[in-house]
RNA sequence: CGGGGAGUGGCGCAGCCAGGUAGCGCACCUGUUUUGGGUACAGGGGGUCGGAGGUUCGAAUCCUCUCUCCCCGACCA
């Protein structure tokens, strides 16, 4: 994409409307507007991440055997007046009367309708395990919105929710996700802690939030240093429910837990080996039984042709939150430094002066060859001072870029810029397109 | 919802107390400068001051009502 041709509002100043640094960036960097208290416009660049965070959030749901679908946002009153969560839920939700005066709601989850699709669609305990997810836009009335995307009214979550014959099949619908979370994060470059949360009524210690160590974060987390980042084992495939059942009661049997569930008598027990910090809740997974199936009347006939109540979990992941917790993780001075696997483009190029000749022929040559070679460019062509441009290309923080100017023309050379480590090198051309595969 | 704060060109702000018909920085446009990590100079365009009502010869400034946004708290992917 050449900048001449995107739109890209890039803010020199903070806004007074921003208090912390994800916010702030996510502002100035043009990846967000906002329309409305806790609402969001996403602009071109920062569609791109959240893109690149659903795909891996997808791709990782898929490899769990979680099948995807598409619910929409807005639900019938009806449907969650059968579960008793209409009058429950309260006035975070946001309630809508159509033309006719039926109620609606834009959907604040979707347990809801996920059980009545499956009362349609699901008869025999051959049908099941299953589990079905969407990603999709919810509404959250919150009584105070914050920190831009990490505390919106309306965010793109992915939804998963598992149907299991018994709760021993429901167990390992829990580890899947278990597993796929925490594959899901490492692909994405961060650290997330699965804690144990509150499981509500049901009890049990099928319930955890995946927290994301960052400064700003809401949470306070405790866990044992064998959770720091690097002493983690490989997150084993799916292959089969043993070997992943086996890694997660490895791994739960370190502890972690967030404030609310924090037992002081770990503290004593664990010593120096207790880690304290703060952080952002990027998932949560948990187990709720037959509350919904129950209540909606979905059954399934067993093998012996007995009537079952499957058994249901459910699990989510906040994208768009990831996008600002990302940005919170990993950031400087100059502006965000995305992990190559969620930035929105892989490699920038700076032609220092758009009016040389010379100069823009290597930069535009660059752009054509790694362009076909399938990478995702943003190329700076415009007649800018070079300073800006590197201002301009710190702050959207792609981890590669590529400066073109007169002087390395001359040389044959053009200078390749780690956008983490800051380490520049100069390079050939025809070097710089063979390390991005082209 | 309780407590606090703010709405003035795209962004950041001053002006309001002591009413006289809107200003600064950044951004933007034109020209010069040919500048290797937010260059400099000159010229220029853009706002009727969140909205409604009122007081006054005159309102961004005073009064009333109202809408919106932000911060602290309870709530949450």
């Amino acid at each position: 994409m050449r900048l001449s041709n995107y739109v890209l509002p890039l803010l020199r100043e903070d806004s007074s409307d921003a208090q912390i640094v994800s916010h702030q960036l996510m502002l100035r960097a043009g990846l967000v507007r906002q329309t409305a208290a806790g609402i969001y416009a996403w602009m071109p660049l920062g569609l791109r991440v959240l893109d690149k965070i659903a795909q891996i959030v997808r791709e990782e749901q898929n490899r769990a055997g979680a099948i995807e679908m598409l619910m929409p946002t807005i639900q019938p009153a009806d449907l969650w007046r059968e579960s008793g969560r209409y009058d429950a839920y309260g006035p975070e939700m946001l309630r809508i009367r159509d033309r006719h005066d039926r109620d609606l709601l834009f959907g604040p989850t979707a347990e809801e309708v996920v059980t009545s699709l499956m009362r349609g669609s699901v008869n025999s305990y051959r049908d099941l395990p299953r589990t079905l997810y969407n990603i999709q836009w919810k509404f959250r009335d919150e009584i105070r919105p914050r920190f831009g995307v990490m505390r919106g009214r309306e965010f793109l979550m992915k939804d998963a929710y598992s149907f299991d014959l018994d709760i021993d099949s429901a167990r390992h619908s829990y580890n899947r996700m278990y597993v796929a979370y925490l594959r899901t994060f490492a692909r994405m470059g961060l650290h997330a802690i699965p804690t144990k949360a509150d499981p509500g009524p049901i009890g049990g210690d099928m319930s955890h939030e995946f927290i994301l160590l960052a400064n700003n974060g809401e949470s306070d987390v405790f866990y044992h240093e064998e959770w720091e980042a690097g002493s983690q084992p490989e997150v084993p495939d799916f292959a089969d429910n043993n070997a992943i059942d086996a890694f997660v009661a490895e791994r739960t049997q370190f502890y972690a837990a967030t404030d609310e569930m924090h037992d002081k008598a770990a503290e004593a027990e664990l010593g120096d080996k207790l880690r304290t910090a703060r952080g952002i809740e990027v998932g949560h997974i948990f187990y709720f039984g037959t509350k919904y199936s129950e209540s909606m009347g979905l059954k399934v006939q067993g093998k012996d042709g007995e009537i079952v109540t499957p058994q249901m979990g459910s699990y989510g992941v906040g994208v768009s939150r990831l996008v600002g917790a990302i940005i919170e993780a990993s950031h400087d001075d100059n502006g965000i430094i995305w992990p190559e696997a969620v930035a929105p483009f892989r490699v920038g190029i700076v032609n220092i002066r758009a009016s040389d000749e010379a100069s823009k022929a290597v930069a535009d040559e660059i752009y054509a060859r790694l362009t076909a070679a399938g990478v995702d460019v943003l190329y700076d062509d415009r007649d800018e001072r070079g300073g800006a441009k590197f201002a301009a290309m710190d702050l959207i923080g792609l981890p590669w870029q590529v400066i073109v100017g007169p002087k390395g023309v001359e040389r044959g050379t053009v200078e390749l810029k780690s956008r983490a480590s800051g380490e520049r090198e100069d390079i050939s051309p025809d070097a710089l397109i063979a390390k991005f595969g082209g």
